[in-house]
DNA sequence: TATTATT
């Protein structure tokens, strides 16, 4: 895959960091729907594309989206790397060229990596992305952190100085009064050390408390000591004492997990056409990952098209679907087709194709997707979709290559 | 009674 030239990049940078910025933080304050191919989708991104510069600060996403953990002047250790981030809450199916296509956006990357779990290869939702410049760095944080990708909402910070005594510094609190507050659950554990997270979870239906949640500390003595201080403790209030211990590690997930979602029924609520239709890919790439089966499911399949190696097949391009989007403005750039298609799934890659003398759009550009149905949903949703003052045509990329 | 924060 061929990158702007860093020329371009570079001049480019100031006002994508700003419109990033301003999408991001419509991102962080806007409803979204977790479901990509319901219509407030649209709705939602009709907010997001349209409105001005807004800076609030609300978030929707993991309420711990913008603790003071490593900022910038912060982190005073001369160990402390101001180019390497760590990225929290990522979608379940990025993978790291989807991270690294997503943050060298922003500049140059030394380095990136996906975190898996070295048993079932499953991402572990979170990665690192090291930059060449300190800038970026920064700025990455400033545009990406609260991006929403798919159901997640991401975040971006600094990385701390791998050591072993801020590993498994995680805990699991059960028991907790249902009234009990985040704010106050971190109240009661903050004096025993730097909380990096605290969540509680909450029923999804009701949005009330379920008693349960999970604080991590910056090293796991401070983890320890709390769960010495607080194990079957009452909280200043509390009729009945909670239980603090170390949290389950997320690697003793087997593939039984795997297993268990190839056995859930795929009719369970009813969904449409179009759902149908994206679940039986799920499926199939759940079988795919298991274990390395190509079903009669297979996208290559679709429309009865039976093919060897994809020739014939619409935008498909090897590794993913490529999607061609024309009638872009000519200051448009690779964050409004981020902005645009992320929601709707996987997207790998992403370029605005530039005239080379003014830098400014021709007028379209490409995106490429991982998944068939994700993609598929994408152009059903933003083919005709208003973008300013223009109207966009979104389809599969075709080889067609004749000149009118 | 369980989300995914240290390569």
């Amino acid at each position: 895959m061929s990158e702007s030239s860093p020329m371009n990049r570079r001049q480019n940078q100031t006002n994508m960091a700003v419109r990033l910025c301003d999408v991001a933080s419509l991102l962080r304050s806007g409803s979204w729907a977790p479901e990509p191919w319901t219509g407030q989708v649209i709705a939602a991104m009709e907010t997001q594309l349209s409105n001005g510069p807004t800076c609030n600060n609300t978030s929707n996403g993991p309420s711990t989206i913008s603790n003071n953990c490593s900022s910038p002047v912060e982190s005073g250790s001369i160990e402390d790397s101001k180019t390497n981030l760590i990225v929290n809450y990522l979608p379940q199916n990025m993978t790291q060229e989807e991270l690294k296509s997503l943050f060298g956006s922003i500049g140059e990357i030394e380095s990136c990596k996906l975190v898996r779990d070295k048993i079932t290869g499953q991402s572990l939702g979170y990665g690192f992305v090291n930059y060449v410049d300190p800038k970026d760095a920064e700025k990455a944080i400033n545009t990406l952190n609260g991006l929403r990708l798919q159901t997640k909402t991401i975040k971006v910070s600094y990385a701390r100085p791998s050591s072993a005594s801020i590993r498994d510094a995680n805990l699991y609190v059960s028991g907790l009064p249902k009234t009990m507050t985040q704010k106050e659950l971190e109240q009661l554990f903050s004096q025993y050390g730097r909380i990096i997270t605290s969540r509680i979870l909450v029923d999804q239906v009701t949005g009330v408390s379920r008693g349960v949640g999970f604080i991590r500390f910056d090293r796991r003595v401070e983890a320890e000591e709390a769960i010495k201080g607080l194990n079957c403790q009452k909280p200043p209030g509390a009729t009945e004492p909670i239980t603090v211990k170390f949290a389950n590690n997320p690697s003793q997930k087997t593939s039984q997990a795997l297993l268990s979602q190839l056995y859930q029924s795929p009719n369970r609520r009813y969904p449409g056409p179009l759902a149908q239709q994206a679940q039986r890919f799920r499926l199939d790439n759940l079988l795919n990952m298991a274990y390395g089966v190509k079903s009669r499911f297979s996208p290559m399949a679709i429309d009865g098209v039976t093919s060897l190696a994809g020739i014939n097949i619409p935008g498909h391009a090897g590794t993913g679907w490529c999607i061609f989007v024309y009638n872009l403005a000519p200051d448009a750039d690779e964050s409004i087709l981020w902005q645009m298609f992320g929601p709707f799934g996987a997207v790998t890659n992403v370029k605005v194709i530039r005239d080379f003398n003014t830098n400014k759009c021709k007028g379209f550009g490409f995106v490429t997707m991982t998944n068939y149905d994700e993609a598929a949903v994408a152009i059903a949703s933003l083919n005709g979709y208003r973008l300013g003052d223009r109207v966009l045509q979104v389809s599969f990329k075709t080889n067609k290559t004749h000149k009118a």
